[in-house]
DNA sequence: AGCACGCCGACT
DNA sequence: GTCGGCGTGCTC
């Protein structure tokens, strides 16, 4: 019996999301391998699809006549099997197609870059034996996790999963370069692993994140084992980054969310700092959450997994709560001095109280200050960074004032004295460490009516506090409460107990999942009918959704809520209703506009 | 998506 | 008789 080769074609249509077999012509014999890009003919002759050779099988799977290969389109392996793996059972969650998945984990094609990779690496087909890479001196000591207790180190060397409170301080990585405590927290556990003959991947939510773990690991003088994934390059950057992951040489891969799914051979840690930046909810189809997909590939590939931040999002205390994950703290503790001024009773209220001014003018006299807002640039309503910025000037005419927002962002400023005013997570980094920092804006924030907004509003308040010097205070300006509280007690898992407490109440997430169903009314009905089938709890709606399509029809929109263990059962049968409606729910060919598909996304986190 | 197969109306 | 409409179904 002929050996098949069974290929993933990449084609959207959500019933083409299989393998097909193909017959290996004597002519690819030697080249059809395991993660090459290959072409084959589908439907007739003369119409040919891209596709991946996910696998080689002794005998066909497919009962009837096959077709053979094409091309192989190069000798690149460029899905490795871990990676298949991961990518069909994310898919398969998510009620998604792999290929939907497969082109966040691999990058487009770049023929330059691939031809002088592949020059370098001589049998790319051959898995080689791992070099030996002898740890470079850095300025850091990689030995052990400081901070911590070794417990740490025990954990990530036994492959256990940490919800990881990160140290809220700077530190001086290389002479005048300052970065977060966590990047180095991170970027020595990383070193460790590799120093043991295995493969980090440390993701981040944003560039300026992914700065400070560069630079942390460049400290360490890891800088050769170093594989930058950056989502801001140009594609050919892209490409020899993801290729330099391959083959059987330990990397650290630092990259954003999609970095989950780099290719890594013997995956000893996988990290993510600050897991609840709504910047690792993935906008594409099948939008799986890096979180989920980062807890997925643990489980199936091993290795330690690591969720490091200055708060506890819901999700992680949940997993904590479960025993999933083990909480792990600094050794001694390390806080910052948060002082509140909570609501001016009798008071009018005013956006900057006395004491907030009074501790920023002492602070004035040694450093820098932050002070964090909520609105960029030049707000109508006049709280914006700029106006901030120029009453701010009125106050304090004698100093350097600094603004830092989404359109102009800076990274760093120097020790010496300035007033700093930033937007939410674009704070820049200062030298040393803010003298003072105050936090305005909370109870306007806090007013919006969302489930998360607290939640957000600790984990902007407490990364700002991280940069902060020690001892240095702390103001959070007019809010009081339990969250407010657990900012000062630097005590952020009370909060996210409590908000997942009120949540197994409700019934929302995390305490649940929930699947948004969204298309034509009759293309909604059909799938709620199909999760019917599954046990799921309930099914809110379907209504009018918001979105209209551009041809003009009515767009619906269902959300059913399920448990974590029925998630499976549900995404099937959602699955099976995407593909019905994918073959029969097309109009007549021709002159029609495109008709809306229906859309399946699971554990929207903006749902309810 | 494309492209073939298949079963009913007006045409040389 | 049969050319061709586009509804339905499949893609190794």
């Amino acid at each position: 019996m002929a050996r098949v080769a069974r290929v993933l074609v990449d084609s959207p249509l959500p019933q083409l999301d299989r393998l097909f077999d193909y017959l290996i012509p004597a002519s690819l014999e030697d080249a059809a391998v395991p993660g090459v890009r290959v072409t084959v003919p589908l439907r007739s002759a003369g119409r040919l699809a891209a596709g991946l050779l996910v696998e080689i099988g002794e005998s066909a799977s497919f009962a009837g006549p096959l077709a053979a290969l094409e091309s192989v389109v190069s000798p690149a392996r460029v899905l490795q099997s871990e990676v298949w793996t991961l990518a069909r059972r994310v898919a398969d969650r998510q009620a998604g197609s792999a290929n939907d998945v497969l082109r966040l984990a691999i990058p487009p094609r770049a023929v330059r870059v691939e031809k002088a990779w592949l020059a370098a690496h001589p049998h790319p087909a051959a898995p080689r034996s791992p070099e030996s890479t002898s740890p470079a001196p850095g300025r850091v000591d990689s030995g052990d996790l400081e901070g911590y207790s070794a417990g740490l180190a025990t954990a990530i060397d036994g492959g256990e999963r940490v919800a990881l409170r990160a140290i809220p301080r700077l530190v001086e990585v290389a002479p005048g370069q300052w970065v977060g405590h966590w990047a180095v927290t991170l970027a020595q556990a990383a070193v460790r692993v590799r120093d043991a003959g295995k493969s980090a991947i440390l993701a981040v939510a944003d560039y300026r994140d992914q700065e400070q773990l560069v630079a942390a690991l460049t400290a360490l003088g890891a800088g050769d084992s170093l594989a930058a994934l950056d989502a801001r390059q140009p594609n050919p950057a892209r490409y020899q980054a993801f290729l330099s992951c391959l083959g059987e040489t330990p990397r650290i891969v630092v990259g954003p969310r999609s970095a989950v799914y780099a290719p890594a051979a013997r995956l000893g840690l996988i990290a993510l700092f600050d897991d609840g930046d709504p910047l690792f909810t993935e906008p594409l189809a099948p939008y799986a959450h890096a979180r989920d997909v980062a807890l997925m590939r643990q489980e199936q590939q091993g290795g330690a997994l690591v969720l490091a931040a200055h708060t506890r999002s819901v999700e992680a205390q949940r997993l904590v709560e479960l025993g999933w994950l083990q909480d792990v703290s600094p050794s001694p503790a390390v806080t910052p001095k948060v002082v509140p001024t909570g609501l001016q009773h009798g008071e009018r209220p005013t956006r900057i109280p006395s004491s907030a001014w009074k501790l920023a003018r002492e602070a004035l006299a040694t450093g820098p200050v932050l002070v964090q807002v909520a609105r960029p640039g030049d707000d109508p309503e006049g709280q914006g960074s700029q106006r901030t910025a120029a009453d701010l000037g009125r106050a304090f005419p004698k100093v350097r004032i600094v603004v830092s927002d989404g359109e102009r962002p800076l990274t760093h400023v120097g020790a010496e004295p300035a007033l700093v005013v930033a937007t939410r997570a674009a704070e820049p980094i200062a030298a040393g460490g803010y003298a003072a920092v105050l936090l305005l804006d909370g109870q306007r924030t806090l007013h919006k009516e969302s489930l998360h907004v607290g939640d957000d509003c600790l984990r902007w308040w407490s990364n700002a506090a991280a940069f902060a010097a020690p001892g240095a205070p702390v103001v959070l300006v007019e809010v009081a409460g339990a969250l407010a509280q657990s900012l000062v007690l630097w005590r952020q898992d009370t909060w996210a107990a409590a908000q997942l407490a009120d949540r197994r109440q409700l019934g929302f997430p995390p305490a649940v999942r929930l699947a948004t169903i969204t298309g034509r009314p009759d293309q909604v009905r059909a799938a709620v009918a199909a999760a019917k089938e599954a046990p799921i709890r309930d099914v809110l709606g379907p209504e009018p959704h918001a979105a209209t399509h551009p041809g003009g029809e009515a767009v619906e929109r269902a959300i059913v809520r399920f448990d974590y263990a029925h998630g499976a059962e549900v995404a099937t049968a959602l699955r099976g209703a995407v593909v019905r409606s994918a073959q029969a729910g097309r109009r007549p060919a021709g002159r029609t506009r495109p008709a809306p598909t229906l859309r399946v996304k699971f554990d929207d986190p903006d749902a309810l």
